[in-house]
DNA sequence: CGATATATGTCAATGCATTGATATGACAAA
DNA sequence: TTTGTCATATCAATGCATTGACATATATCG
């Protein structure tokens, strides 16, 4: 296809014009950063909370809950969160033993439950609101409003090939 | 402080004037995505090396070897990848028991151990990599060149946040 | 009603990741 | 040589994450 001579390179595969092009060197240097700022997230942000010792993946399902007040169904949490039902359950169930959120039955569905924080909940998510605001002023210390947006919407594409590959 | 009346919007810890200011709910989205991210690349990274058995850690351990002839110390190693020593040695652990990898004294210090491929870690990591650059190629075809690019520097900006917050 | 699909949950195995405490062996400086 | 530091390793506890198989209860469709 396309023009003359033999390419200088070696073939790549899925080599396009110029979307779903990738070199692997700069695709195996994206994923590495992608990586080590996963860990250093979970890491740093569980310290930040740890007064209360909750983890990263605690405050989500919070964060999660916090803005719904009739609650989600564990369905809709493994939507948003996209995580395994067995992981989720496991993280619920930490969540619960601590009384920070309760499961009840939905009135519309009786296969459902909704989960919704409850008062003890909704007064420790009120107060580590704090400290996750200082992780996320500190991590995104190097980044204006603009490259906060960009990012965004980078990690949404990404999102988006990570789903159907 | 500066200047006239009540802000309009809610006080957000460590406002600052273009740097440094974070709205809880774009830093919030911004770390949802990593998790979301993270967690699919690690998903369906492990999922196209399956035949293999291996897993995304494995590989990045594996890609960092193969480019360094000499070997790697586990120093070397915990500093590249960002991981802590009890976890890369069960990482080093799970590879030499298949004899991808191995653990050889180094010559100039008596101290250090000089990770490298074996002859088998040689040849199933070039066999990896087709798998994995069609992993690779997948997850990035939303992206342009010009944006994985991007993506890269902005992901090491954010890196180097998450360091130090 | 019966069959099917949906929503949740459980049990088990494996791997990744952290922290904290402890130990061993080798280098290096006092 | 003694002291201190560095590099590696180990043991233990806890939490997160996946897959696969199985169980139970409710809703829905035929």
């Amino acid at each position: 296809m396309q023009s003359r001579a033999i390419a200088k390179r070696p073939p790549i595969a899925g080599a396009g014009p110029l979307r779903g092009r990738v070199r692997f060197d700069v695709a195996n240097r994206l994923f590495l950063r992608l990586y080590q700022c996963s860990n250093l997230m979970h890491k740093n942000g569980a310290r930040h909370v740890g007064a209360y010792g909750a983890t990263t993946q605690q405050w989500a399902v919070l964060g999660a809950l916090a803005a719904r007040a009739k609650g989600m169904s564990v369905k809709d949490l493994i939507e948003f969160l996209l995580l395994s039902r067995q992981n989720l359950t496991a993280v619920l169930d930490r969540l619960e033993a601590r009384s920070w959120i309760e499961r009840v039955k939905d009135p519309e569905d009786g296969r459902s439950r909704l989960i919704r924080l409850s008062e003890e909940g909704e007064r420790v998510w009120a107060a580590m609101r704090e400290p996750i605001e200082s992780f996320y002023a500190g991590a995104l210390a190097g980044l204006g409003e603009a490259e906060q947006t960009q990012l965004n919407e980078l990690m949404d594409k990404l999102k988006g090939g990570l789903e159907t590959v």
